[in-house]
DNA sequence: TGTTGTTATGTAAGCGCTTACATGAGGGTG
DNA sequence: CACCCTCATGTAAGCGCTTACATAACAACA
């Protein structure tokens, strides 16, 4: 046959399977077969095969074995982007559930994309599944358009329809959580974020709205700001310049609340003593802090393994569930909110 | 012709470039074309074609291109995990500069993995070069193992010989802290961390020695513990029993130094009064933890960056380079060694 | 009007695998 | 000893793309 070269020729990049079948003097099919090792292979041949395959250092081609099994053994993972914990986390237990089925994972991380929908498309291309994290660059449009060629499970976002979604609790923890700080005798509670970022946010307030009716107070407008450090900051300072008169504030991530925590301290505020102020998500920060941070935990790594695992199912043709699936979270008690250090 | 089944047969997933090609009118050497956009295809044409792959939502299949094309356009990273911010950061600064060279990322993270070397293997199937971060279960043999086979960089590693490396910069930086440190008149500086845990570590030991020597001081034996919160927490302990006698604590990255610093703090020391602390990596929570942490910033994101580039270049044809890269780090000087608080 | 050069498109040969099917070599059995 | 099974292996047909090469259509020129 003269189209595979078995031999010389010095191509630097790579064996193929007909040369380790050359080598060890079998068929490619016998070659290939040795190597899914689903099929019975005389041992003395196993030898041989395996022997040659080490020889040559045959490292066989993904993209062959894609084309021919018809599939890609990879999933797709969405993120915005990778500062903080939150998201390595989710990727931390999405790669790991994702390694347990054998599966690659390829990696967009949206914010540093000019073409984010042509990054998904090109995604789409080389993976079986796609797990996205709700956030406002992902427009629905995207998601549904991916939807139409490949499974998709969306993470703590918005529920398009037919997508499936996964996420954590947020509404009743945020009831605890503010139900808490209430408890403290705070009556001028502020609520520090923005609930139309999306549904966990938005789920927050709510949470914070409920905490407030059942005992009959009534609840502040959110204070809608981003969630960075710097955001937090330049809250703070307006908080120092009496623009809000508060005392307590429950930030909708720990970002926030640590930045605003610590410039008030620095201007001399008394936290928790004139107010009390919680986060969200339980960063390392907030074990390190003075106060400790009153925040809440969320089952991020959980998260992700769920995604990995519905993905799987979805490809190995299990229906798409209707409903979101939603994991609990752990209130997590330190002094910020005005309870006495452990 | 039979082979391709241009209709009907429903089957849901993925339009093939004959669907494309059959319902445009035109060969699938023509759809080709337009989607490449190397060619040059008649305005008419092209517009046939873009219709036909928008009805069908067409999305090319990445194997079969990477098959034809011979390449994969992706490259591969290994990291250990991604907990705390150094490796998460690295992985933004590679996806950020991959996107810009078009290339997927695939990653492996080698703490999930039961067997590495299977995952690495399998991981040089679907990529055309790969960067892997040093670290202790990595080994040499799997290192030279992937190079035999595909162009790879280790980032912050042991240098392999004929493996091109990439790192941030260790000792002089080190000399600079200890020497900083000294520099308050402290006298019996312990370094905390394993040298033998892999070069960066050995040579920020290195700089301990050096700044040592340059004042004819002698350093003292390394503390050789693991680089977790909770082995710094027991080495604290261990302090404050007096098994040791030290006036300054030079940590090998942040998550020890903070993690003593604030046991000792707990215990009633005071940090620097008694005794200085400091890290390495410059982590978020160094900035909230009072005393600020004194420590080294390492150019995290552009070590990921150059990581990607290299890949590129090496895949693009680039002879690789014999000498290691060596990145500049930055002191960051605090108040936990000494130094009055800004 | 015949010749030649362009240009747009089609034809077909792979890319390196997997796998259904065909084949051949033993080993039991009657 | 002929026959049928079983088991191991080979043969060859794809998988869905890209691309070198061939071809057809047409314009321009003499």
């Amino acid at each position: 046959m003269a189209k595979h070269q078995t031999s010389s020729e010095a191509k630097p990049a790579g064996a193929t399977i007909y040369d380790v079948a050359g080598r060890a003097g079998v068929s490619i099919a016998t070659v290939s077969r040795v190597l899914q090792g689903a099929t019975v292979v005389a041992e003395t041949t196993r030898q041989k095969v395996l022997a040659a395959v080490e020889e040559l250092g045959y490292v066989p081609l993904g993209a062959a074995r894609s084309l021919a099994v018809r599939h890609h053994e990879a999933h797709g993972l969405v993120l915005p982007e990778l500062s903080g914990p939150y998201y390595a986390e989710l990727l931390m237990g999405f790669e790991a559930r994702a390694a347990e089925l054998a599966q690659s994972i390829v990696l967009v991380l949206t914010d540093s994309r000019t073409d984010l929908a042509a990054a998904v498309r090109q995604l789409a291309t080389r993976v079986d599944a796609i797990a996205v994290l709700g956030s406002p660059a992902i427009s629905g449009d995207v998601v549904r358009l991916l939807r139409a060629k490949k499974p998709v499970v969306v993470i703590a976002g918005e529920p398009h329809d037919g997508v499936e979604t996964i996420a954590a609790e947020n509404l009743e923890s945020a009831r605890e959580l503010a139900g808490h700080v209430l408890g403290h005798g705070r009556e001028r509670a502020l609520f520090v974020g923005d609930p139309d970022t999306g549904p966990d946010i938005r789920h927050r307030y709510a949470g914070f709205v409920a905490a407030h009716e059942e005992r009959g107070l009534v609840p502040a407008e959110p204070v809608r700001v981003a969630l960075s450090e710097a955001d937090g900051t330049a809250f703070a300072q307006r908080l120092l310049r009496n623009e809000y008169h508060a005392d307590a504030l429950i930030c909708a991530n720990d970002e926030l609340a640590l930045s605003i925590m610590t410039t008030l301290q620095d201007a001399g505020r008394d936290v928790p003593g004139e107010i009390a102020v919680t986060g969200w998500d339980d960063v390392m920060t907030s074990r390190y802090v003075r106060p400790g941070l009153t925040t809440v935990r969320q089952p991020v790594q959980e998260l992700g393994a769920l995604a990995a695992n519905r993905l799987h199912e979805l490809v190995s043709g299990e229906p798409p569930q209707a409903q979101a699936r939603v994991l609990p979270t752990q209130l997590v008690v330190r002094s910020s909110c005005g309870c006495p250090p452990a």
